[in-house]
DNA sequence: CTTTGTGCAAAGCCTTTGCACTCGC
DNA sequence: GCGAGTGCAAAGGCTTTGCACAAAG
């Protein structure tokens, strides 16, 4: 994901308009390396900004998806992930536990439909999730 | 996922009860090869026992769940969707446009985590999900 | 000044749950 | 008969939306 201010940049010659909720959420979401949940990332801007509200929280990260800015990850975890991490291929891996989501470089490319199925389905895009368990919770917890 | 009756047998084995009800769903999805929601498979049953509840629908698949004879998946299309064929492993080919999902072979094997993760986190499975436009879609309306 | 963004609260969608009754076994 | 299953309806999460006001450009 950019910067703040490309992204004021970038939001403006989309005539979106910029605001101080908006920069804040720019600001919370870049350089991490973590999937926050969309209530994460308010709980996190009410710190700074205690009277923003969850709808702009998601008006924001829908309109960042837009841009291609992050992307909206539904992992099964019950809730959206925002993954501001959208430059290179990447997949996930998924914690079964404590729903922990990291990312994980496994070259993808190899992964082909059958010739049979080619013609029959266009493949836009490939997800791969990895399920198990992260490490913290096999050392803190043994079945 | 197994005949009527040898589910109505597992069933049992385990202590739970087989009704009228339950066995109408596993007649419903015995042999099927599409991926119903939860209430798709509401819908269907309704027809031939119109009294069953939206209720027994979920505690019924998650039994199976439990057994190990369907597979629930979410793939992001919003709702729960069973797949009553877990003997191989398959994957899933999903239309971002009508949502519907498909079976597809692919051998998944090769797909391990580099050296530096595996340590630090113990993989149970792995999904991998094509999205993108199936032919049917593709067809009847041009982008 | 026009138009988008914001905050609040309500509504939506899907899934789960509490309760009393039914019915397998 | 005991206990799991059922039906109903209500409650629970998370996300989306209608509205009136605020504020960006």
């Amino acid at each position: 994901m950019h910067a703040v201010d490309e992204l004021t940049e970038r939001f403006r010659a989309e005539g979106l308009r910029v605001t101080p909720q908006r920069q804040a959420i720019f600001r919370l979401l870049h350089g991490v390396t973590t999937h926050p949940t969309v209530d994460t990332l308010y709980e996190s801007a009410r710190t700074e900004m205690p009277s923003i509200s969850l709808r702009t929280v998601y008006q924001t990260v829908h309109d960042l998806e837009s841009l291609g800015e992050v992307a909206l990850l539904d992992l099964g975890t019950g809730s959206l992930r925002v993954d501001p991490n959208v430059d290179h291929a990447h997949q996930h891996l998924v914690c079964a536990r404590c729903g922990t989501v990291r990312d994980v470089l496994v070259d993808v490319t190899d992964l082909q439909l059958p010739a049979s199925q080619r013609e029959r389905f266009t493949v836009e895009s490939v997800e791969v999730v990895f399920r198990g368990v992260c490490g913290d919770c096999t050392t803190s917890r043994n079945p």
